[in-house]
DNA sequence: GATGAATGAGCCTTCATTCAT
DNA sequence: TATGAATGAAGGCTCATTCAT
């Protein structure tokens, strides 16, 4: 029964994910959850207490799994340039990789859905990253200010231009990821 | 026979931007707008045509008003170091007057209701930022890449810096501004 | 202003009739009619009381026509199988050249819309055509029994079969008005 | 897991046929059919797909059943004439003993919402008295026209003669069946 | 006379959720 | 566990009608 189980909740997270995108937040519904996973609407509440505690136990795990593949091969003595460096490509190819979450994500994250508990403990899961670039400050590399306004111009310049380089899809292979992660280390190195 | 009342656009533009910080997206309603506007649900139909060509509208009006607001006070021919570091002053004093809206903005632009014509639309009215920047670059002031990405560097940090302030907001005096654009410039100057 | 006035009446008459048969008595409504017309929905009622008196007396006006044009050139001393002839050949007539204004007619009579008055009304205008079937079954031409069943076998008969020929529209021509005919009279006829 | 029930559809039926004759086909709506079968207006959509189809189905199973009726009691060899007589009496007696659901039909026929398909599918049903019909054209018993013509004469006069008795209900009693069944064999006989 | 603005009431339909199986 | 049936509440929207101009 464990492994039906599984299946079921990452098939309702991916309906949530592909309808969020298609449809927008304002009108999804259970309903439409159930027929994208092809469930009936009651089963769907075998593995969530309601609606909102679906959304939210379903964001939690998308970005859980973001910030994991952005930390992805990055061990905590590595240098810091080159821990960087690996975090902004993470990134970007886990914006490729996996659109629909990314904007899923972008979303979720943008909406009073997302509470400020679960803000909280999302930010447990990135404390390796502050680290690093907590190092950074101490090493004198990057500039002396707090980690989250470092950790700020390497995330999001890169995703929103990510969100336009999906729009007119030619631009993406004209700006080299180098000059990008160039730019980002220049905002935050000493 | 009476004629249309422009106080009553702007009261259904500042519902919509108060419920939807409150309640969010998914949770809005025709008839919660015409509440806290005190009109009839069918009078907002005088207006609208319907529910999403409300919504589009009204995020146009709010998104043309904020880049007015950002590229306020910059000439065309301004030095231009003083032309960016005046847009980034511009977004800041922006957020911060007017919380609400840009929180709306930004609920908004990641979702679909966003088309691409509303995107090419509002492109148009960035025109001049742009065009600041095409000099920059041409003076051999900033970095020799497009636009866009010169100024994802200064609008996106600063965006989110601004959201992560208004949640712990004993951070927004510690950092000052002099620091974040002292960012933006390293990152897109050559 | 007069004929100003006329013209709006008949143009609304025209509009409920094309309409009612396009999308049907339920789905009809004062807005419609108004932009069917051109006219403003709050100007239908300069010429009626409510939606309810406007059918009405739109129905009343287009049956009342109905009636004249089916007992147009029969004169009340003329040769009852004559003018039963005549009779029936008008009423095919009439649904020729007016089908729109047949087929509203057929919905509203059936409709809890028209009442007693109102058919009794209706009645009245009927009055020579009845003469005509009495003076016949005074003769020993036609059988004795009440007007109202010899006309039943001259109407009804030839609107149904009309209804069908509008169907397979092939069918019309094939069956001669001649046939049918005589088979009205050979109902009646002593 | 409940399963569905058959009584709730004959309910929503009767209430249906009730209304319509009731208030007229203009002025029902879902939430009085709930009201009147002791429904909420959501279960409704459990039995059928929306308004539209719910109107069309309810209207296919009356119709089939009054023309199963109509057709009872005669077999295939019978005599021509006492086959027609039979079709007459069966139709009179269907209209006294379910005369809502016979003026249901005649509202339904007549709107738009009845379709060609549906009317299509209705015809098969009849194909039995067509039958009828055509072997009296071959046996030189009725005229050498189409039986639809022929049906024309035998339905609707006794459709419409009933319509004016339950009016002035006086009437009924005074003209007798043969009269009128005298009427329709002298109007189809050879 | 003519009409756009305005609205309470009502429309059809879908909602999130519960229940019986 | 899984689900079709069931529903009160609410959804977006249109209705018939009135009013001010």
């Amino acid at each position: 029964m464990r492994i039906k189980d599984e299946n079921k909740k990452a098939a309702i997270t991916k309906a949530i994910i592909g309808l969020i995108n298609e449809i927008g937040f304002a009108n999804i519904s259970m309903s439409k959850i159930a027929k994208a996973t092809g469930l009936s609407a009651a089963t769907l509440y075998v593995y969530y207490e309601n609606k909102e505690d679906m959304f939210r136990k379903v964001y939690m795990d998308v970005k859980k799994q973001m910030i994991e593949e952005c930390s992805k091969d990055i061990c905590p003595q590595e240098n810091v340039q080159e821990a960087v460096r690996k975090l902004c490509e993470n990134l970007l190819r886990y914006m490729q990789d996996n659109t629909d979450e990314f904007l899923f994500i972008e979303q979720a994250c943008n909406s009073p859905m997302a509470t400020d508990e679960m803000i909280e403990e999302l930010a447990q899961y990135n404390q390796d990253t502050i680290r690093t670039f907590q190092r950074g400050v101490q090493e004198g590399l990057l500039k002396q200010t707090s980690p989250a306004l470092l950790i700020s111009f390497c995330y999001y310049p890169i995703q929103q231009i990510f969100k336009e380089w999906r729009k007119e899809k030619s631009m993406l292979p004209e700006v080299d990821f180098e000059v990008v992660f160039q730019m980002c280390w220049d905002a935050i190195k000493r």
